[in-house]
DNA sequence: GACACCTGTCGACTTTTCCTGACAGGTGAA
DNA sequence: TTCACCTGTCAGGAAAAGTCGACAGGTGTC
C-alpha cells in the first residue's frame, strides 16, 4: 500500500483513522502481534463497544484486517492484525492526492439559499 | 521533518490536521506556491473565518508557516507557505510513536462516580 | 467622504466524533 | 443451571469540530 495508489478521499480516510491517540495505540499493539477483541480491550483498557468502533474504523481504512476464527475450545474469536502499509506524506504527495478529492460535496452545500444560479 | 523525530502526540496532531479534505486542499494549493489569506480563500471557495481556522490548525501542526508582510502599496498581507515535511507511516513507525503518547489523560477520566475520594 | 482591498475576532448554530451502559447472541466447564 | 468467556449491536449524552454571519481594525484610491 503506497501513497501514490490512493485517491484523495482514501488518503483522508486513512489519515482521519490515524488521527486519534487510541487508534494509534491499537495499531501499535497489533504491530507487535495479532490479537482478538476482548483481550485487546483489556490490554489497552477500553470498553469493548469503543474498541469495536475503532477497529471498524481502522479496518475500513485498510490499516488492519480482521478474521473470525474458532479457538481450540470452540469459541469464536475475532483476530485482528495490521496490514503492512507504507504511506509517505510530502507536500507534492498531498497535492497529487488533492487532485482526486471529491469536489467539495455538492450533496451538502446547496440546501441553503440558492440565489446565485440566476446570476452567473 | 521526519517521522522519527516526532512524539506520539505531535504525530497525532499532524495526522488530525491532515484528516480533512479542505486542509489537504489548502496544503495542495500552497505546495504550488505561497499565497495570502484572502486570495487563498477565493481560490478554494471558502469564507475567510473558516480558512483562518484551518490555517491556524495547519500551522500549529508545523505543516505550513505564515509570515506577515507589507505589499508594494502598503497593505498588510499574511503569506503562507508549506514547510517541506516528509512523514512515513508504517506499523513499526506508529508503534514507536505510540510509546511516547500521553498516557490516556488522567485529567478527563475520573470525574464520574468517585466514591473513594470525597476528601482529597 | 465612500469604496475596495487587506487583516483579525467574536458568538451561535449544526454536525460529527467519542464514550457509556445495557442489550442480544454464542460456546464450554463446574 | 449458573458461571465465565467469546461475539456483536443499540440508544443516549457529552465533547469537539466545522460553519456562518457580523463585527473590529488597517491601508490606499476615487
Amino acid at each position: 500500500m503506497s501513497s501514490e495508489d490512493l485517491t484523495g478521499d482514501e488518503l483522508v480516510e486513512i489519515l482521519s483513522a490515524l488521527a486519534n491517540p487510541l487508534r494509534v495505540r491499537i495499531v501499535a499493539v497489533l504491530a507487535g502481534g495479532r490479537d482478538y477483541v476482548s483481550h485487546l480491550a483489556r490490554e489497552i483498557r477500553v470498553s469493548r463497544p469503543v474498541l469495536h468502533m475503532h477497529l471498524k474504523r481502522l479496518e475500513a481504512a485498510g490499516l488492519i484486517a480482521g478474521s473470525l476464527e474458532l479457538s481450540a475450545d470452540g469459541k469464536a474469536m475475532k483476530y485482528y492484525e495490521v496490514t503492512d502499509f507504507c504511506l509517505t506524506l510530502t507536500p507534492s504527495n498531498l497535492a497529487a492526492a488533492a487532485a482526486t478529492l471529491t469536489p467539495s460535496d455538492p450533496l451538502k452545500n446547496p440546501p441553503k439559499n440558492s440565489t446565485r444560479e440566476e446570476n452567473p
